[in-house]
Formats: C-alpha cells, sequence, structure tokens
DNA sequence: ATGGTTGTGCGACAA
C-alpha cells in the first residue's frame, strides 16, 4: 500500500482550518508534517485534527513564533527531539513509525535579510543550525529507513529558485547555506523525493512571497521545503509533487504543502508500532 | 522601489 506523506509550513494553524480542510479533501496524507504552526501546546486545535482523521498527533509549539506538529492516520511513537542550537524553541519533532522508520520534522531558521554571519546574528544562528543537523544526524542509526521532512529554508538547486543568479546573495540561495544543506543530506545519503521524479533542471518552488501582486504570474518562488529519504526508503518512492493551488487557498500560507508517496508492506502499514526501547 | 504582505497579539518583530 501506499504511505502518503505530505510537509507544509502552514504560518499559523488557526486561521489556516480551512486550507487545511481542502488539504485533506485533495490528498488525504496519511502523514502530516506542519511548520510554524505558531501556538502554544494548550491552544493546539487538536478538535480539528481529530476531526480530519488524525488520531495521533505529537505537537511541539510556543507563543507566536515557529513550532511544529506531525499529524498522522498511523501510529507514532515519539522519538527524543532536539534543541538545536539550545534556544529553547520548536524547531524539530522525531517519530517512529510502523515498520521502524524514523520521521524528523525540521524547521530550520529562516536567517534573516543579510548574508554574512558576523552582521546579522539570524544568519549565523541558521548556519550554526544547519551545522548541528549535519553533526547529529551522522550519528544517527538510519536502520529501516529516516525521513527528514520540512522547512528547511535552503533553496539547494539552481532550478529551485526564480533566478539563480539573482538569488547568490540572498538568504535560502547562498552557497554557504547550499553547502551547508548538502552535508546534512550526505550524512545519511538522503535522496530529494521531489527532484528523484522531476528532472534538476525543471523550474520547481514550493514558496512564494506575499509581497507579490500576483505570485502567480511573477512565479518569483523558491523551493524550501523538502522531504529526504534514506536508501531502503528511496527504492520504495512513487510520487512526488508541489500542491501549487494550495498557495491560492484562502487565507494561504506564503508555502505550498510537498508531498511524496511510499510503497511499503501492507502487514507494516498495519502493524502496531513497536514497543519504545 | 531602503518597497511590497501576513501573523501574532496589540507594538514590534519575524518571515
Amino acid at each position: 500500500m501506499r504511505l502518503l506523506l505530505a510537509t507544509w509550513n502552514i504560518n499559523s494553524i488557526r486561521p489556516r482550518a480551512e486550507p487545511l480542510r481542502r488539504l485533506i479533501a485533495y490528498e488525504r496524507p496519511d502523514i502530516l508534517c506542519l511548520q510554524e504552526t505558531k501556538v502554544a501546546d494548550d491552544h493546539f486545535p487538536h478538535g480539528l485534527a481529530q476531526e480530519l482523521g488524525y488520531g495521533h498527533r505529537l505537537v511541539r509549539g510556543e507563543p507566536g513564533y515557529n513550532g511544529v506538529a506531525i499529524l498522522s492516520r498511523v501510529p507514532l511513537i515519539p522519538l527524543p527531539h532536539r534543541d538545536f542550537c539550545r534556544k529553547g524553541d520548536c524547531r524539530h519533532l522525531a517519530a517512529r513509525l510502523p515498520g521502524g522508520i524514523e520521521l524528523h520534522n525540521l524547521y530550520v531558521p529562516a536567517g534573516g535579510h543579510v548574508a554574512d554571519p558576523r552582521a546579522n546574528p539570524k544568519f549565523a544562528h541558521k548556519l550554526a543550525f544547519l551545522d548541528e543537523v549535519a553533526r547529529w544526524l551522522k550519528r544517527q542509526r538510519a536502520g529501516n529507513g529516516l525521513i527528514l521532512a520540512g522547512d528547511l529554508n535552503v533553496a539547494p538547486l539552481p532550478a529551485d529558485v526564480w533566478s539563480h543568479e539573482k538569488l547568490l546573495g540572498v538568504v535560502s540561495h547562498t552557497p554557504i547555506e547550499v553547502e551547508a544543506l548538502e552535508r546534512i543530506r550526505a550524512a545519511k545519503g538522503f535522496t530529494d523525493a521531489l527532484r528523484h521524479f522531476i528532472a534538476p533542471e525543471t523550474k520547481l518552488y514550493s514558496w512564494w512571497s506575499y509581497r507579490a501582486r500576483d505570485w502567480r504570474a511573477s512565479d518569483r518562488g523558491r523551493r524550501l521545503d523538502h522531504i529526504w529519504v534514506t536508501a531502503p526508503l528511496a527504492s520504495r518512492l512513487s510520487s512526488a509533487h508541489v500542491l501549487k493551488d494550495a498557495r491560492d487557498w484562502s487565507p494561504p500560507s506564503d508555502h505550498a504543502p510537498v508531498l511524496a508517496g511510499l510503497e511499503i508492506e501492507h502487514d507494516i502499514a498495519l502493524a502496531r508500532p513497536e514497543p519504545r526501547r
């Protein structure tokens, strides 16, 4: 059977109930990783998620900023989350899925505007965060498969931005960030699910600024949201796409959901989660 | 275009 995984920077979950309903109506993902939920845990809309069929949930939020959640139709075993850069912010959640697959939902700092870590502490934080993730991942066991999904806030390929030349100095596409992201990818030999199916030369974005008069017409996008899988899962990838239409759903997030399908054993899909070690 | 928009929570920030 196919396990459909989605990641979406929802830019606040509370005003986005209708877009969330539409995502479920259009795609019905089995597992949904959310970033920028912008809600403290005691205000998370559990009722909405439950109503949409997500009986298994991990949420980790703070008031106003950041915040991650994993909504699932299949059982989740919570795994320890990391506090990268020790800021006490909410940018990572991890879970074990049936079949011993590990899922990591990550929200990488955006990094501010100035692409100089000496002049811009936010950019320094982003680079330190990416470096820490890479070093931590190297120590992780890949086991039956790792999935890294989330808003990684880096567009790695020239075709992941509307103009490679114009964005070389713009935070999200600078060579230093692309190199840092590549170290994360190389740490476990991840396969980029979208680029597994879509040629690297094909323009592909998952984010369009709110500031454009007509985001679709100007199409100045960037591919900031990613689903990566390790080798045991790469051979099981059956589909991947960006749900671009969601950028128009009212009220829109500035990010569109990214989805990937994995063909997994039927008995794994139905298996009860393994006991926590 | 030192712009432009959105969310949070009610004034700046962060994106």
